[in-house]
Formats: structure tokens, C-alpha cells, sequence
DNA sequence: GTGAAAGCGCTAACAG
DNA sequence: CTGTTAGCGCTTTCAC
């Protein structure tokens, strides 16, 4: 089949050991023979077998990530930082795709362990406790980025999600609103459900502005979703004068239901989002959003990844990255 | 350090090709034997090594990929479907994003190379040279998914651009316009640079249109470019009255530019884009695009590229899936 | 400096 | 039906 080490040694008069140090950089090998090494690489086209490699050095410089939706920006991106940076410290990135399917994510974890990856990396935050178990018995690195699970004992790589959506909803307080409506998580999540949830109210409470149940509505995240809610805001007599939306993409459904209603924003109505995808500057109006430092937290997951691996990092506490408000176009004063 | 197939063997009290012969389900092996070898299986939550596995099988099961950009809403929803075709086959993907840089490329072939995949799947169409000989000399599969490289000797899995174009602007003309510009793509691009192009201007001469050289201009695919070439077009005294963009990025770009110069699209100008990306759908006023069907050029792009990796197909034709213009908002009869 | 030999974890003849 | 044996392609002692 193709071409191995023994035929590179053959060609080159030496034995395979010799092959071996060369094209691991070991000095110990006279200049000539490594002359003629490489010349035979080249001539044979060789390429040493990183599988026979993974075997004997008991090591595969494999990281396995698991995306909820992989046709989203917001974890698009985050992938693609991942993958840089794990690509400049000569890993490689087994990806899977779990479209909310929990069976699946059983599936890859299972694939993971038999590809004996060095580490692997979550964006989702959905565990329940069979994953959890299968996932302590694993003994291999496990770290979750941009979420966190309700489980105490995983490291996960974010932003502080309550006080930015305090910051936010603060924000809007400030502007003079006093209506303002939410479009929330799921309450399962912990950080990007409940934190950021407890983050609006909070904001609200220390303001001095009444909670009003009706104006609260709980998503998936995605753009449907934010559009659908928004509809039911828009039915009411009062509307509310402000919308923060704990995802980028709800913000631009809503937005565009707005908009569908033949509204405004900012003029109308007033809309937060989250995430800080790049979508928020390809729309229009640009939307508002609560950033979180995605390409850095792409770097921070795999870096911190890497150290546990290392076994240099034994810590069970979260990273917490700082979050910015992006200010543009869909917010105005009251 | 991890569990093998000889501790399970011990454990179960038989040799470890019974243990190999459950793992792989085959017949000729005693129930009650079965059954204790699944037993300690499932007691010391022993995981088959792939790696070695793929060694002595000399099979691996793994798929390279490799994006151009995958942040990019286009590549990420074929990355996705691609993803899931090679799922429910047992395949696994090596993901590579070069972001447009060729020693990257580079690089990451060397590294399919060393990992032994099976077929590599690629996304842009800038190979040169040196590349082209390097994959040649690979002897593993090797496919293209929607662009086509000016080399004919590789398969791609594409759209008919020619036609696609010439598609898009017929319907522009047939809603009356006449000046319609071009916001084309790279011309040392097969696919997505020269085909779109002509196709474009043999629509306008076989409808008797003049072709005018200042409506025409080339960009790089991305938002900024669509953006920043718009707003040539809109310094003419005669500006056009409609826009045909060879990519949706663009033509999002091109409908900011005529916003912020506080225009109307499609009242003032009318956009049409290229690709079906879910981002038309996402922006106000949605774009009205000719569609690759990106779900579906994943799962064939996989599923050939399967065949070739089996033998069974050795045909070197590019596969032609069927476009259709999916019209939106973004334009108006003149 | 260099090579012979053992072994990484598994499968695949080949016997029995 | 079940086990013994020999590798898969590489690295790594351990001698020379």
C-alpha cells in the first residue's frame, strides 16, 4: 500500500531506528546519513503513519469537539478560534455535530474515547447524568466553552452571564425605559437560562422598575423563536418600549417582527442582544449586544484545555472572561 | 493507564480473539461467552482502540475537510450536512480551516496524509501548482464541494454557475432593468469567478442589453467587499437599477450600502444575491437569491467521495445539482 | 553514532 | 466454537 519506513530505510541504506531519530530531530545521527534519510523521504514521498505513531507513543494529538449547531455564527466562530489555536499547538479537531440529540452526544463521546482524544471540548450545556457519569469515567480532559452545566465539578470557559445581563438591562434603565421585555433561555441552562435571567430581574429590582410577568417570554436561542415571542409582546396594549434578548439571533428575530409589524427600532421600539455575533453588524438596523470575547474565548478554551492535559492545571474553577456592551444602532433614549 | 482488550479477556476468562470476535459481532461465539465478555466489558468500561484498530486494519474511518472560512454562514451549513452524512456512515471529520492561506493548506494535506484518512473533502478552489501535483501523488480521494478548481482532473460537486447566473440576471431583466451591475467574484476563480461572469453577460446580450465595463466589479466574496463595491456603483450619476452579487455576503454588503446612503432596497435599487444562505432570510428586506442546495451538496458531496473511497466509482465528472432562484424581497419590477 | 529486537492494542489466518 | 501466533508501522531500550 503506501509507502513505510522500512521502505524509506531500505532506500536509504540504514535501519528503520535510524529513519526513527531523523525525522524525530534527534542529533546523534551523522550529517551524511541524514542526508541520504531525507533524500529518500523525498524520493518515496513519505509521510510516517501518525496511527502506528499514536500506538507506540501512546498519544494522539487529537481534541474532540462537540457543537450544538454548527450552522451557527455564534459557534461558528468560537470553532473556528478553536481551531486555530489548537492547530498552532499541532493538535487536530475530531468534530461532531449533535443537533440537540442527546442520543448522539452518547454516541460521539463513545467515539471520542475509542479515538483515545487528548481532550475534549463542549458547547452545550444539556447533561444529564448519564453523560455526566460516562463522562467521569472517561478520565480524559473535559472542558465546556461559552456554557456551563448545572454540574459543580466541570470547568467551563465564559463570561460572568449574570452581570452582563444586569449590565444590559441596566443599559436600557438607563436610555429611560421602563418596560422592558425579556426574551430568555431555557431556565434548564444554567448560565445562559437562569444567570442571565436573574441578571434581568436583578437589574430591574435595584432600579426601582416593577417586575411584570407578562413581559418575560423564554426562547431556544434561535431566530424563530425570538421572532415568535416578539409577536406576543407586540399583541399587547402596552407594549413594551425595549426588548433584551439573551441571544443575537432572538434579537434579530424579534427585530424583524418588529419590523414585519410595519414598527420601528430604535424609533419604536428598543432592542438588546447577546453574544456579540457578527450578524449584529450585517443587519439594519445594527443591533445592540452584550459581547462576550468570542475569538478569545475560542483560546482561552483550547489553552486551558491543553494545561489540563499537561496535567499543569488541576483547578476546578470556571475562567471568567470579561464582557462589553457593543453599542450600535437599535437602542435610543426614551 | 487505560483498559485493553487483554484485561477484558482475563476478566471474562477467554482469549482475546473471543473478545475480538464479540467486539465485532461476529457469530461462532457461545452465548454464555458472549455474555461474560460484555460483562466485563461493560465492569471495566473498556472502549476498543481505534488506533489500533485502524492500524491492523489499515482503515481509519476519518474523513479531512478542509474550509476556507468557517465562520463563513455558507460553508458552516455545508460543513454541517456533510458532517451529518458522515455521521450515519460511520465517518469521522478531520476539520481544517485555512483561512485562505496556501502554506496552511499545505500543512493540513501533510497532516491527512500522516493520519491516513480516506478521502479529503475541499472547499475553495485556489490550488496551485504545487498543490495539485502533492494530491496527485496522494492517492487517497479527494473531492471538491461547490467550487470547482481550474483543474480538470479533479471531481467537484457543484451548481451549474454558467447557468445559475445567467438565470439570475434574466430574472432581473425580466422585471425590467436594464442597468444591472455586477458585483463578481474572483475571476482566477473557475466557478464562482469566470462561470458566474459569463453567465451574466451572455444574459445581457441575448436579451439585447448593453453591457456597460462600469457596472461590473470584482470582490472577495465577503460582506465588506459587496459593501465597499456598491458604493462605487452608487457615486455614478446613473446608477443601476439592479445588482446581481455571485454571493449572498455580498449582496447583503451591497443592500447596507444602499441603506446607509439612505436608499431603498428594492423601491430605489434591487439586489439579487447568490447561494441561499440563511442569512437572506435573517435581514430586512430578505434577499431574493439564486440557491445552491447546500444541504443537499453536503450529503452528495459525502456520499460520492464514499464510492470513490470503495472503488465502485471512477467516473471523473463533476456532479451537477439543479439551482432555483428563490425570490424574496429585495426586488422590484421597474 | 547505529542497529536488533521488543512491543504499543488490536485483528486475522490457522489450527484444533 | 475457541485459542495461538503473527503481524499492522512505528518508537525505544539496549547493546555494539
Amino acid at each position: 500500500m503506501s509507502v513505510k519506513i522500512k521502505d524509506v530505510a531500505k532506500r536509504a541504506g540504514v535501519s528503520t531506528t535510524t529513519v526513527s531519530r531523523v525525522l524525530n530531530g534527534e542529533k546523534y545521527v551523522r550529517e551524511e546519513l541524514k542526508d541520504r534519510v531525507n533524500q529518500a523521504i523525498e524520493d518515496l514521498g513519505y509521510a510516517p503513519s501518525h496511527i502506528a505513531r499514536s500506538l507506540v507513543r501512546n498519544k494522539t494529538n487529537l481534541l474532540g469537539v462537540i457543537v450544538p449547531d454548527l450552522t451557527s455564527s455564534f459557534y461558528s466562530t468560537i470553532l473556528s478560534s478553536i481551531e486555530q489555536t489548537a492547530a498552532s499547538n499541532h493538535y487536530n479537531l475530531l468534530v461532531c455535530n449533535i443537533s440537540e440529540d442527546i442520543d448522539k452526544e452518547f454516541k460521539y463521546l463513545n467515539i471520542f474515547k475509542e479515538m483515545r482524544v487528548e481532550g475534549i471540548i463542549i458547547m452545550h450545556e444539556k447533561i444529564n447524568e448519564d453523560i455526566r457519569n460516562f463522562i467521569e469515567k472517561l478520565k480524559i480532559p473535559v472542558i465546556f466553552s461559552s456554557v456551563k452545566p448545572m454540574d459543580q465539578s466541570f470547568v467551563s470557559v465564559i463570561v460572568d452571564d449574570y452581570a452582563a445581563a444586569y449590565d444590559a438591562t441596566t443599559y436600557l434603565i438607563g436610555l429611560g425605559h421602563k418596560q422592558i421585555a425579556f426574551i430568555g433561555g431555557d431556565m434548564r441552562d444554567m448560565t445562559s437560562g437562569q444567570n442571565r435571567y436573574s441578571g434581568y430581574r436583578n437589574a430591574l429590582a435595584d432600579h426601582g422598575i416593577k417586575f411584570v410577568h407578562e413581559l418575560v417570554r423564554f426562547g431556544d436561542y434561535k431566530v424563530n423563536s425570538g421572532y415568535a415571542l416578539m409577536g406576543e409582546f407586540l399583541r399587547y396594549k402596552h407594549k413594551p418600549t425595549a426588548v433584551f434578548a439573551v441571544s443575537d439571533d432572538m434579537a434579530i428575530g424579534a427585530v424583524n417582527c418588529i419590523i414585519d409589524h410595519g414598527l420601528k427600532v430604535p424609533e419604536d421600539i428598543s432592542v438588546v442582544g447577546f453574544d456579540g455575533s457578527q450578524m449584529t453588524e450585517l443587519v439594519r438596523p445594527r443591533i445592540t449586544s452584550m459581547e462576550q470575547p468570542i475569538q478569545r474565548m475560542g483560546e482561552v478554551t483550547v489553552e486551558t484545555l491543553l494545561q489540563f492535559i499537561a496535567g499543569e492545571k488541576r483547578t476546578a474553577e470556571d475562567i471568567i472572561l470579561g464582557h462589553r456592551l457593543a453599542v450600535r444602532d437599535s437602542c435610543r433614549p426614551l
